[in-house]
DNA sequence: ATTAGTGCAAATCATTTGCAATTAG
DNA sequence: CTAATTGCAAATGATTTGCACTAAT
């Protein structure tokens, strides 16, 4: 989601991301969405939207160069393939095993790791994963 | 990792798994590893353990059956590809994300996301996600 | 003019599929 | 014999790459 009144191009800016029109749009859609679309949702999303053609080349090169920025953060959900989220917020995610849905979850509401959720949600697994970095040393492991 | 004292066909079997020569040397294998590995680095492991040939494609079917059935977990760490885990205690994992390394971190330590691991792990980022079941209803969302 | 960014098509990589051959009950 | 499993090769789907073209400093 975008910052309360930030435009997109201030939010690329502040990202050190030269504002070219393909950029833009690919942006504005992403930090305006709920949705987790990937490369190709992207894609069906956006053209048109420009009066020139889009290529998918375009929106791969888009969405590294804004994941390098720090302006969309990748979220492997399924197998195969990246979906985008540009909520910038502290927060995870419930995948609807059914639908395979996405729903952004506040970081305040992972407090403790029992009762957390809303009612609706039936929590069948959690997958925690920390990404960092690790010491080598000598000792022993985890 | 395979429960303390239990044969890999036991395990197959309680999980209703019909023990091939193909599926067991690929599920000791993944028992016996600390490793997440991909369906690749299972074929590279496992070829030369049987006499006959073992294919890419029975690797695959057998690595689906076993996550169907329990076994093995999917594991969601790099854009692209599946890694297993058959590490069936309740745990998450820790990403080095400068050699791409995943370490299991047994789900007691995750208590406060805060304070929460070894030294050794210097945390970036935490992506925690919830599989589960949404119940659809009229009112807002999270 | 030089460099970054784009578009297209071909290439690559992981995974799946079709189908014939093999194995087990 | 019948059904499940396997192997191979071809197909698919997501993503990347090579390279010529365009835009912007």
């Amino acid at each position: 989601m975008i910052p309360n009144g930030q435009s997109v191009e201030s939010v690329l800016a502040s990202h050190g991301v030269k504002p070219t029109p393909q950029r833009m749009v690919i942006a504005e859609y992403l930090l305006n969405t709920l949705d987790h679309p990937t490369a190709e949702e992207v894609l069906d999303a956006v053209s048109g939207k420009l009066p020139v053609a889009l290529s998918r080349a375009t929106v791969y090169n888009t969405l590294n160069s804004l994941k390098e920025a720090g302006v969309v953060r990748e979220v492997l959900a399924e197998p195969g393939k990246v979906r985008y989220d540009a909520n910038l917020s502290n927060h995870h995610h419930f995948i609807d095993v059914k639908t395979g849905q996405i729903i952004d979850v506040p970081a305040e509401k992972v407090e403790k790791l029992g009762k957390l959720l809303d009612k609706k949600f039936k929590v069948h697994g959690v997958q925690v994963t920390f990404f960092g970095d690790l010491q080598q040393d000598e000792s022993e492991q985890t």
